[in-house]
DNA sequence: CATAAATAGTTGTTTATACAACTGTTGAGT
DNA sequence: ACTCAACAGTTGTATAAACAACTATTTATG
């Protein structure tokens, strides 16, 4: 009977959105759960793959400490923080800017993109997942789910 | 054009399923930043306010602290301290329960239930941000992300 | 050119999360 | 009744998130 199921809610919910709210928060929270058990192995949590990805989109490019903040799922984390544990690792090498030396320009390390081609390796674990629902059916969610933020 | 555009994604994702966890994370994280703004004023978490609807539903009921965990939307929080925190606010009381003493009995108080009042009324905010969608739509949401789940 | 404002990151501090180890209580089997 | 496993919470600790204050650099303005 689904989310009122998974949360052991006897009563019904007030209305459709009442409802959604909770059914977005609760899904994004087991497919959060799922993602750190899957990068776990790998010895990274689901936002420092986040920045790896934003970083091999713009490879061989260099990205800025503040594109990555801006493109980041998760805005209010520290990106200097999270960049600073990713090169201790060696996925990613920083430089400070030459023309502007305020700015950091950051590059993904072949290492990092090894690792990235791991995880890679996963996408049919997700495939899985996600196999329960139709392809029109995603398509539906991701238009509903624009729509909703715009 | 939605999402892409959300996380300044120049390439297009590989396909809807990818593209579809993205967006469930970040339409997430976009409500979770809603709803602690929502609640500042009233000076609690989310996660609390959860607690304390799952107090209000079974009020006049205890609850045990087991099934709270079992009920919250995020599973990995950490009930003890979260009820202490409402404890020491006065939102609500625990008592160990005669009858098996290693359990824990929690009520909302009087106090709690008008706070949960008062954040009802901003209930009308939240429509307001669901607007943008139909009722159809949230129906369809509701429906899709229960299938996802299952 | 001097100063102020804006930009780009960093650091400090408080609070929260994740996970494991721990305490106390009850129930089952002998 | 005694032992052990299962149960219900709690506490410790390491890591991460949230938010504000801070430093350094560049750009704009008089």
């Amino acid at each position: 009977m689904g989310i009122e199921e998974d949360i052991r809610q006897q009563k019904k919910f007030v209305n459709e959105y009442e409802k959604l709210i909770v059914n977005l928060m609760f899904t994004s929270s087991w497919l959060d759960g799922m993602r750190i058990q899957n990068l776990k192995p790998f010895g990274i949590s689901p936002q420092q793959y986040n920045v790896l990805r934003i970083l091999r989109g713009a490879f061989p490019e260099p990205v800025r400490l503040a594109d990555i903040t801006d493109r980041m799922i998760d805005k209010n984390s520290n990106a200097t923080r999270l960049v600073e544990k990713l090169r201790q690792k060696g996925f990613l090498k920083r430089e400070i800017c030459k023309q502007n030396r305020r700015q950091v320009d950051i590059w993904i390390t072949p290492k990092g993109l090894e690792l990235l081609t791991e995880t890679d390796k996963l996408s049919g674990e997700w495939l899985k997942v996600f196999k329960t629902i139709q392809k029109t059916e995603a398509q539906e969610l991701n238009r509903i789910l624009d729509k909703l933020r715009s």
